[in-house]
DNA sequence: TCTTTAAAGGAACGATCAGTCCAGTTTAGC
DNA sequence: GCTAAACTGGACTGATCGTTCCTTTAAAGA
């Protein structure tokens, strides 16, 4: 069972927190190995060992981030609740996660290879970014789904066009974020978006 | 009036062009001199002497870019429409100037300089394209001011919040773009980021 | 035509990049 | 205690980064 040889003297949940960090604060390119030796205490030869390339570190790294901070979004799956509070509540956590002040600010995947750079290694990061992206997308499209089979949404609803509008609207408040936009202005901003969406028992017009 | 000496060979236009494409599709830091120097088929000294730096030749770059495809969000300022028509314009040309495959996806100024990268350009990069889109997401605020003054939204209208709503639907649609998103499925978006903004002839309430 | 001025071409700069390799060290199993 | 395996620290690689410098070339004003 336990692998013959010298065991590891480094935790590798505290040196994906620490790379996780750093991407999150800089981006994948602008992070080098050498500040993530840096930060992670770790010499290059126990990084590569451990993980292989930078490109595999900070995989394992995004990996850590959806166990943690991202898992925010998590809500959006929740079937007991209705699809617009699923939708709603995941907004909301996703703003007070990404306003938090105890960590980097915005959203990793939502920054991570949006451009695309010249490079093997760039080329894979913004495909696996954009995956995870994507899934997002397939699940606040779930939500949509099951909001319009409920009545909350009209029948006519554009599923796709809603689900573009509340997926632009969530990877928007990653670079509001950034800008350094309050908490108090997104969370309101939320409630816009969801304006037109309305509560399961909320009559079907006027106030 | 001339300056003396050999005039330049070259027209500052066209290597403007083509270096905005070649940062908007790549971004600031993953844009090398070496690609500069190949697309506008110039020297490193003629670059520095007529850019001063990699930095001058971007923020020129992004001159131009605003000049260009980036002027399409200029009919946000034109009073002589309505303020929700202005904003719903400002939208959709937006959406089909980034979805235009004549040219790189997504708009330059919300791709850039979101992630706070190292570095003392970097930072300066980061600064300036931040006050670009404050200088939008002004825009897109005087509109909802105006839409409050006009009765075309609601006296009780979190200003902010609504302005917030907005550019970060607007933000989050060059991500949506740069991940392959089609151009419908954002129109239609746009429309329903719209739908709490009634017509300016709309009835105050329902149906 | 001659002088002045600046653009053009291209080699070269130090710094930094991701990644490799080699001793040296420490542990598990026998 | 011994052997084998794998981790550790650090020097090191070739490539590429943005930038500078120097020489050559060409056009404007006198």
């Amino acid at each position: 069972m336990s692998p013959a040889g010298r065991p590891r003297a480094f935790v590798i949940e505290g040196v994906l927190e620490a790379a996780m960090r750093l991407f999150w604060e800089q981006g994948y390119e602008a992070t080098s190995m050498a500040q993530l030796r840096e930060a992670t205490g770790l010499s290059s030869a126990s990084l590569y060992g451990a993980f292989g390339s930078k490109q595999g570190l900070f995989e394992r790294a995004v990996e850590h981030y959806m166990a943690g901070p991202g898992s925010v979004t998590d809500v959006i799956g929740d079937e007991a609740l209705s699809p617009r509070e699923a939708v709603a509540r995941m907004l909301h956590r996703s703003i007070d996660m990404q306003t938090d002040t105890s960590h980097p600010r915005g959203c990793l995947v939502a920054l991570s290879g949006t451009v695309r750079a010249p490079g093997d290694d760039e080329a894979a990061v913004r495909r696996t970014m954009a995956a995870r992206r994507a899934t997002d997308r397939a699940r606040i499209r779930e939500c949509v789904v099951r909001g319009v089979a409920t009545g909350e949404l009209a029948e006519e609803t554009d599923v796709d066009g809603f689900t573009s509008m509340i997926h632009g609207f969530l990877l928007g408040v990653s670079t509001q974020v950034c800008d350094g936009a309050p908490a108090r202005d997104l969370h309101a901003a939320a409630d816009a978006a969801l304006a037109a969406w309305h509560a399961p028992s909320a009559r079907t017009a006027g106030t």
